[in-house]
DNA sequence: CCAGACGTTGTT
DNA sequence: GTCTGG
DNA sequence: CCAGACGTTGTT
DNA sequence: GTCTGG
C-alpha cells in the first residue's frame, strides 16, 4: 500500500524527470507526505504543470467534500466496478512524483517501524493515481488516490500491498494519455523485482505533522528486533 | 419504490 | 452519479 | 499511514 | 475498540 511518502527532489530529477513539467516558483517539498495533505500531482488534463491536489479522492458526487483520507488508495484489481472510481480510471489519469515511500513494520508491544523504499536507480517514482474536482457555487476541490498492487519481492516481506509505479516515461504518458480500459488495466502491475532499495528510518516519521532531513536518514537495525 | 452507501489496510 | 439492500 | 481523541457538567 | 485529523 501506500500510506505516506516524500517528494524532495534533487536538481538532476528535476532536470532529468520534470523537464517538460512548469514547475512552480517555489516547489513544495516533504519527507513526510500524510493522507489529507497537498501534494502535487501531474494529470491528463494538464501534463505539463504540477498541481497540488488533497491526497484522498473526493468523488465528484460527494455530498459535503470532506476530505475523509479513506480513499487514499485505490486497489487496480476492480477499479471500473468501484463507483468511486469508475469516472477517474476511465478519464482523469495522474502521476504521483515521489522520491519514497514508506512502509511499517508492528512488532509485538505494538512497536511501529518505517521504512523509506526508494530506486536503487536514484531516481522519483512516478506512482500511478486518479484524481477528481468537487464543485459547489464557487468552490473547487481538487483530489487524488494512489494505486496499488501485489508487492514484488523487496516490498513483500514489509507488506502485501504497494503502489503501482510507471517507471517509463513512456508508460508514464501512456498512463496519462489512455482512457481505454484494457490498456489501463494492462498499466497497473506489480514492478519488477530488484529495482528497489529499502532501509529503516526514524520512529519520528510515525507522527504525522513531522518532517525534515533526518526522517531520510538510516536507523541501524535494533538486535532486539528480529527483522528479516 | 426510497435510503444509504460509495474505500483500503491491518489485525485477530 | 450509480448501485445495493430492504 | 499513524497519533490522538473518545464526554458531560459545573466551576474558575 | 473505533473514529477523526493530519
Amino acid at each position: 500500500m501506500c500510506g505516506r511518502y516524500s517528494f524532495v527532489p534533487t536538481k538532476k530529477q528535476l532536470d532529468e524527470q520534470l523537464r517538460e513539467v512548469e514547475l512552480p516558483t517555489t516547489l513544495q517539498i516533504s519527507f513526510n507526505i500524510a493522507p489529507t495533505q497537498t501534494a502535487y500531482v501531474i494529470t491528463n488534463d494538464q501534463p505539463k504543470v504540477m498541481q497540488l491536489m488533497h491526497w484522498g479522492l473526493v468523488p465528484y458526487w460527494s455530498k459535503n467534500g470532506a476530505v475523509s483520507g479513506k480513499m487514499i488508495n485505490a486497489r487496480a484489481k476492480g477499479i471500473f466496478e468501484k463507483p468511486s472510481f469508475r469516472v477517474p480510471a476511465t478519464r482523469r489519469h495522474c502521476l504521483v512524483p515521489a522520491d519514497s515511500f514508506y512502509e511499517w513494520r508492528t512488532f509485538p508491544g505494538k512497536r511501529k517501524v518505517p521504512y523509506r523504499i526508494k530506486l536503487k536507480s536514484e531516481k522519483l517514482l512516478f506512482m500511478a493515481g486518479i484524481w477528481d474536482v468537487w464543485r459547489e457555487a464557487s468552490k473547487e476541490l481538487h483530489s487524488f488516490s494512489i494505486i496499488t498492487t501485489t508487492p514484488n519481492v523487496e516490498v513483500a516481506p514489509l507488506h502485501d500491498r504497494m503502489p503501482v509505479l510507471l517507471l517509463d516515461p513512456e508508460i508514464q504518458k501512456r498512463w496519462l494519455d489512455t482512457t481505454d480500459p484494457e490498456e489501463t488495466r494492462q498499466l497497473l502491475h506489480a514492478p519488477p523485482n530488484d529495482i528497489l532499495e529499502l532501509y529503516r528510518v526514524s520512529e519520528r516519521l510515525n507522527a504525522p505533522g513531522t518532517d525534515g532531513e533526518d526522517l531520510h536518514k538510516r536507523v541501524d537495525e535494533d538486535n532486539e528486533l528480529t527483522l528479516f
